[in-house]
DNA sequence: TAACTTAGATTAATCGAATAACCGGCGCCG
DNA sequence: CGGCGCCGGTTATTCGATTAATCTAAGTTA
């Protein structure tokens, strides 16, 4: 039994039932743009008609034809997105079908440069938004002459000025001072910060490393980074040094799970925590609430999505540069 | 300065360079469906010019005309992704692109249903892939009318018999076994298993509840279950009630991050773990290296992604049913 | 009654790529 | 020398939707 694969229901189809033109159809079915006449009982039974095949306009066709597509395209990380950034994606695409768009997400590894570029450019998106390292300049380039918005998240707006390419950040900075003053005001004068020794990530461990120093340092404070793997050896390594070159007083670890591997290598090690070192997570996962003791932690709230959703079609559109940070530091005390 | 935004180049810009027609640059660029005769040198100008405009193929044009698409469309489950499905659509993203398939994501909260299903078929993938809550009777008749496959992640392939509609699951009760065997040999006989109570995860649970059961009470060991919310304080509510019901001797705790959050309550609770009261999780995610105990847990391990491409690509080209259980639960011992 | 208006449509071109059908010229063979 | 085959292309149509331009019949006005 060879199943004839059921062919979508057209213009012409409804056109036909109707018996108008697929002119007409197409006019009613797009509230006829403004000089239309048409009487409310052909647009009744048009509506009918294509309500009773099921209609659904071929977002191919339209597009074709109208020289432009409602998709961003959203190239996600490598990395394992947390809850922020699903979050984040989940009320943008929400936010974005408002305003007319589609947002959907597209991840490959290893998947960059040129070659990506073009298999992005292939969908005619209106928009592309790529982490950092998926971006090489030439593959700016190839969307950029395709006629493609780029939003390149976590690339400083200083870096992208002149190149038409917007961006997208986290103030990592913000975040790091936000710990930092906490922990200075608490008393800790020998505070260590935990820099994620992956290529992506270090990126913004660095950031929020230098938010953290400017803070206390300001304030008399020495702050001691410490590299680590995203794995308990590498916690039970750091923990390992910091008994051999002295104990900080106080630790704030990139992120709660950063955080979390460091703390089980702390109590291994019969480190007493908080009392004898604190601990600073961010991002304020349960990963907080699991552990014990709990952690404090420094979240990241968002400014409504349907403002960051208007910024982002408003720069679309115009084809203008925004820089975006919709991102703000709270501290959470969870720790004494 | 209103910036004309660059128009991408297409067949006919190449055409022209090269000063042939649009037919043979498409004859060239797609290698030559059988039969055609273009000589090397023709080609390798062609090629050349397409390489220096940047030629990048309109993927709705070439849809409209083919009247298929490569686009395989993954709707994203209400529910914060871990790491197990992140790396599943990663890889499983590579390995259809290797068949000439592009698997995107779409997701946003409170879409489903007929109307969902519209603006899935609008694009006309070859198939959506949505979790069971996203598709109704009604839905999922849109989209076949279309002509689009689909996979419903999730059902049970009993459940789906005679549909026309294929299905990707994971073996909970499996999963559920392999926890149940490891507590029952080592010697457990009370053992308790929570359940979230959120709709979508409460399926998930009571799957793994139901494996947990059949192994146990084989053996004659008791199994209770106990609902839980994804909250600390529902977690220390669980504690409490098991306080004065009676401590079990073993949880299975659904997920490693459940078993984090009672994990948490019980040490509050001042019960010792695992002595007093052993504990199970399931993903092997780092939660359980963070946690002090470590959790032994259940890892799902996946075959290789590019089998599992290769399913959905046959079954969507074929437009056939299958069930698909990609997974198989493997434990991981940390507590004693 | 002729000229003009207007409501309510229709016609036809177009977007970019794929592809079936066709075509002119050359060489070879009988 | 006529016919056949093959080489290296070209022409023209098609996919589904949009939209500017046009058309028709009825009604209005002078």
């Amino acid at each position: 039994m060879t199943s004839i694969r059921p062919r979508p229901a057209t213009l012409t189809d409804i056109a036909r039932k109707v018996g108008v033109s697929t002119a007409t159809v197409s006019y009613v079915l797009n509230d006829a743009p403004a000089g239309r006449r048409i009487p409310e009982a052909t647009r009744t039974r048009v509506r009918s008609v294509a309500d009773e095949l099921g209609y659904v306009p071929h977002a191919s066709a339209r597009s074709l034809r109208k020289g432009t597509t409602d998709l961003l395209l959203h190239v996600q990380a490598d990395i394992v997105q947390g809850p922020l950034a699903a979050d984040f994606v989940h009320g943008l695409t929400q936010s974005v079908r408002g305003l007319g768009y589609t947002l959907v997400q597209y991840g490959a590894e290893r998947h960059r440069g040129v070659k990506a570029a073009r298999s992005w450019a292939g969908m005619r998106p209106a928009a592309v938004i790529a982490p950092r390292d998926r971006l090489t300049e030439a593959g700016t380039d190839v969307l950029r002459k395709a006629g493609i918005h780029v939003f390149a998240v976590g690339v400083a707006p200083e870096e992208s000025a002149g190149t038409g390419v917007s961006t997208l950040n986290m103030d990592h900075r913000g975040l790091g001072h936000t710990a930092g003053r906490h922990l200075v005001e608490r008393g800790y004068q020998d505070i260590a910060a935990l820099v994620p020794r992956t290529q992506l990530l270090a990126r913004m461990g660095n950031e929020r490393l230098t938010g953290l120093k400017e803070v206390a340092e300001d304030q008399g404070a020495a702050v001691r980074p410490a590299e680590m793997d995203w794995t308990p050896d590498s916690a039970a390594d750091v923990v390992a040094g910091w008994l051999e070159d002295g104990l900080p007083d106080a630790v704030f670890g990139y992120n709660d799970e950063f955080s979390g591997l460091l703390l089980g290598a702390l109590l291994d090690a019969g480190v007493r925590v908080p009392e004898r070192v604190a601990l600073v997570g961010a991002d304020d996962t349960m990963v907080c609430r699991m552990l014990r003791p709990e952690l404090t932690t420094v979240r990241m709230e968002c400014q409504g999505h349907d403002e960051v959703a208007r910024s982002i079609v408003g720069a679309v559109q115009e084809d203008t540069q925004v820089h975006l940070s919709p991102w703000s530091p709270v501290l959470v005390r969870r720790q004494t």
